[in-house]
RNA sequence: GCGAGAGUGGCGGAAUUGGUAGACGCACUGGACUUAGGAUCCAGCGGCUUACGCCUUGGGGGUUCAAAUCCCCCCUCUCGUACCA
């Protein structure tokens, strides 16, 4: 080589990752090698992060969450794939308005200026975006779609506007979904919330409750981790019973019945009470003429102002007052008192249930408290518990259940019903947990909802050539949080699309999490002006093949865009094919620091910037993955990036020792022939195992930190040689080299770019396509065979690949150690696996 | 209570189909180089034992020639969820 001609390129450059990390991000962005473009001849793969809210700074837990997308993407993309990894940013929400109150600064350039410090933060970590492709929910370019598709759920009915009601958040000053409740508390805030009676925007996704569930199976088998399709499953809380229809005894004006649901129609026999919800819709006429009405009041009241977590507390005993009002059995018409308890929800089922105290935990101590009585009716194999002490729900066989007795209680359960859909008392019936979803924000910060309020035509659908219904943004937001929209004349004052009077606009806002329900789709025709999507991009595009985020979205956005994509789908916006968002999904740990979450309030935050500063992106990148496979929380070691560090300049010193014996060759180029050494074919075995390990780490397990360790043992057998280079011969150890280099890229990719053209290679990694290996090169001509006495591992011997079983098994026999233990025994069995062991079974 | 997951050295973690437990890294110890070292290199590093060996994957049983891995019982931790009828 010329280069050993003069001293002065014989200096070993130090490794500076900062200079290096610029000079590749310019590179990569002017050759423009992250761009995607639609190629049905290229077999797709669309890998997405959860998009970031722009808060203002980048923390670990979103490095941690692009640094594993990147590595699949830059995988994918040297494996063939044509890949989409975008990136955007989820920019409607409340803490830009709580910024704006703070700081006296417009949502908007908060939002925007947050935006562009973030966006060169990840700039700055090399994360191979399509960046042409970059939204942003807060501009109208991309929410005039979302009113677009509000329209159109309107008009299909999936939307529609109810009065009841509703969490409220009195910090954020608006309502909350159910899902954003979290155990009684604001999901964002923390504060508890209220209840509050309101007249809001529902978006009807029970409609699709049984979908959802139904097609979870498609996400299982490891697509998605389980515990998140639990969650789902539980959250969506599907139970399959009969709804039975008790007549009253006698009939108010305006009811002559009190429908119950239960799960247990097998139990039917034994009921011995009916307990309403205080709420129950027909108490107030129930009650009216009580003499007893003065103390059933006060309990409702008492109940009604009970906090809502206390009221659904575990502990709270259960309480409850007879009103003196009578139903009739369905089938024995006997007589069956009727309760108020605090332990039913009016919100769930017919907000009345039937008492069972022998089939039913709850029922039974309300009955044991209030001395009711309890009626055996149900026999399992063990015999008949004592009804006085013990309530079972066991299957069994039916007693004192009138014509059903002896019948097996499972197939009571549908005998019950069809007796009572006979009798015209009963019909089968499904509940479910789930509830619509209210998406009205009293909020500034979100995309306007495009209905109009008129005063001869009454509620008005905007037109769809009027859109985007503009957030107006010359709005200065008010001090006390609440929305300024509604005193805002020149936003709210409109025309009535359909007969033109003047009319007012709505002013409650989308739930953001609208925006999120449908940006991935967004990306793959994220420029489209005309239409919010291109079918074509659509169908090559979708679903993301590999969707990665942290489980705090495990129902949240991920059953609303789950919802989103089957009613966009029907509503003939998605092809018809589509089922699923997300094939696969990862969850990501969260990064900890002293073993717990990072916070302000702890002081334990780990600033990326300042780690990117200190050691370069590089290793940054290295480190997040290493730590701990990413499904795992991990806890952020100082020691520990330091480590990483030290791996990148070992690789880096690797080269400079060896410069010049680096011939630009490329992954895995030597060939058996180029092996003319014992060291030399050593180290090309373990350059193509390398590979493999790493291919199967990286591309199909993505446990990154094994594939890491598997590189870091190749580097360290490359150290174990550069000093006897003349052995392995530079053939050999430039092609280890590239092989370092290539499978290192996805990883760490600026040092392997630097390392790469520094190797005299012209064109970039890149371009290079993932090595594939000879199978011939993993074959050891030597193996290691472990020698076991009843399965206590005594020694272990080097043999030629080629011996026998027979070979092995004398070998074993004859090998003093083995002797020695087996001394005095009688050899009964031996037992040879293959290319491992041989047990030698004596006693 | 129900659901999901996890328990392996001082620490993070590895062991993919039952086949050498502790890969790789961190921390630590000793040595080399050095004016110096928080740089780098070499060696050691689960416990007990002078050694031969013995013990060791939360605990206890079992299956097997062989168990971190499979089966049964129990314990602990994390997350989710809960009067859902």
């Amino acid at each position: 080589m010329p280069l050993k001609e003069t001293g002065f390129s014989m200096q070993k450059t130090p490794y500076v990752p900062g200079a290096i990390e610029e000079k590749w991000q310019r590179v990569w962005k002017e050759q423009g090698v992250c761009r995607a473009q639609l190629d049905p001849s290229t077999p797709k793969y669309y890998v997405l992060e959860m998009f970031p809210y722009p808060s203002g700074n980048i923390h670990m837990g979103h490095v941690r969450n692009y640094c594993i997308g990147d590595v699949i993407a830059r995988t994918k993309r040297m494996q063939g794939y044509n890949v989409l990894h975008p990136m955007g940013w989820d920019a409607f929400g409340l803490p830009a308005e709580n910024a704006a109150i703070k700081h006296h600064v417009h949502p908007a350039a908060w939002t925007y200026s947050n935006i562009s410090t973030m966006r060169s933060q990840l700039m700055r970590l090399g994360y191979s975006y399509d960046w042409d492709r970059e939204i942003a929910t807060c501009r109208p370019e991309y929410y005039r779609f979302e009113q677009e598709f509000f329209l159109k759920l309107y008009e299909k009915g999936l939307i529609y506007r109810k009065k009841a009601p509703q969490n409220w958040c009195p910090s954020c000053m608006t309502v909350l979904a159910n899902e954003q409740v979290i155990e009684g508390k604001c999901w964002r805030c923390d504060s508890t919330v209220e209840q509050k009676e309101l007249t809001q925007w529902f978006v009807k996704i029970t409609a699709y409750a049984d979908e959802l569930l139904s097609d979870l199976p498609l996400l299982a088998n490891g697509a998605w981790p389980d515990r998140v399709l639990a969650m789902q499953k539980n959250w969506i809380g599907k139970s399959i019973g009969c709804q039975v229809t008790f007549p009253l005894e006698k009939p108010v004006e305006g009811a002559d019945s009190i429908t119950v649901f239960t799960t247990r129609p097998d139990t039917l026999f034994g009921v011995t009470f009916m307990t309403l919800a205080p709420e129950h819709p027909l108490v107030p006429l129930l009650i009216k003429d009580s003499p007893n009405f003065e103390a059933i009041n006060a309990f409702i009241t008492k109940i009604r102002n009970m906090d809502r977590l206390d009221r659904q507390s575990e502990t709270l005993e259960k309480e409850g007052i007879p009103i003196d009002v009578f139903v009739l059995h369905p089938i024995t018409k006997k007589r069956i008192p009727i309760w108020l308890g605090n332990f039913v929800l009016a919100s769930y089922g017919t907000g009345a249930v039937m008492g069972v105290p022998y089939g039913d935990q709850r029922d039974f101590e309300f009955a044991k408290k209030y001395d009711l009585p309890i009626i055996p009716i149900i026999c399992p194999e063990t015999g008949i518990p004592d009804p006085q002490t013990c309530a079972m729900s066991d299957p069994g066989t039916m007693i004192n259940s009138g014509q059903f007795t002896g019948m097996p209680s499972e197939e009571g359960k549908e005998a019950v019903t069809r007796e009572l859909e006979r009798l015209g008392l009963g019909k089968k019936s499904v509940q479910y947990r789930l509830r619509d979803w209210n998406i009205s924000r009293q909020r500034y910060w979100g995309a306007p909802i495009p209905m109009v309020y008129c005063e001869s035509c009454g509620l008005v659908p905007e037109d769809p050539a009027h859109l985007p219904i503009v957030l107006p943004l010359d709005i200065q937001v008010r001090p006390d949080g609440k929305s300024p929209l509604p005193e805002e004349e020149s936003f709210y004052a409109t025309r009535c699309p359909r007969c033109g009077k003047p009319a007012r606009r709505e002013t409650d806002t989308m739930d953001t999490f609208m925006e999120s329900s449908w940006y991935f789709a967004r990306y793959t025709a994220a420029r489209e002006e005309k239409a919010a999507f291109n079918p074509e991009a659509l169908e090559y595009w979708l679903p993301v093949d590999q969707y990665i985020g942290g489980v705090e979205h495990a129902i949240l956005h991920l059953l609303y865009a789950r919802f989103f994509t089957k009613a966009l789908r029907d509503l003939g916006i998605y092809p018809k094919t589509l089922r699923e968002p997300f094939s696969h999904l990862l969850t990501q740990g969260m990064v900890l620091k002293e073993g717990s979450k990072m916070s302000k309030s702890k002081g334990n935050i780990v600033n990326p910037q300042e780690m990117i500063d200190r050691f370069g992106a590089d290793t940054v990148r290295l480190f997040c993955l290493f730590a701990a496979p990413p499904e795992r929380d991990f806890d952020w070691s100082d020691s520990g990036i330091e480590g990483a560090s030290r791996f990148l300049a070992r690789v880096w010193r690797l080269y400079t020792e060896t410069q010049e014996h680096c011939l630009p060759l490329r992954a895995l180029q030597a060939t058996a022939a180029d092996a003319k050494t014992k060291e030399a074919t050593a180290l090309r075995r373990k350059e193509h195992t390398t590979v493999q390990k790493v291919s199967e780490d990286m591309g199909d397990r993505f446990q990154f930190n094994t594939a890491i360790a598997a590189i870091m043992e190749l580097v360290n057998d490359m150290y174990g040689v550069k000093d006897n280079l003349a052995a392995v011969g530079d053939t050999v150890f430039s092609s280890a080299m590239a092989t370092v280099l290539t499978v290192l890229f996805p990883i760490a990719p600026h040092i392997a770019e630097e390392l790469w053209e520094k190797t005299g290679h012209t064109s970039s990694l890149t371009k290079e396509r993932w090595p594939e290996i000879d199978p011939q090169a993993l074959v050891a001509e030597e193996k290691t065979i472990v020698l076991q006495v009843n399965g206590k591992v005594r020694q272990t011997i080097t043999v030629p690949a080629s011996s026998t079983e027979e070979e092995l098994k004398t070998l074993a026999l004859n090998n003093p150690t083995i002797v020695r233990h087996i001394q005095g025994k009688t050899v009964r069995k031996v037992i040879v696996v293959p290319d491992k062991l041989v047990n030698v079974v004596a006693g």
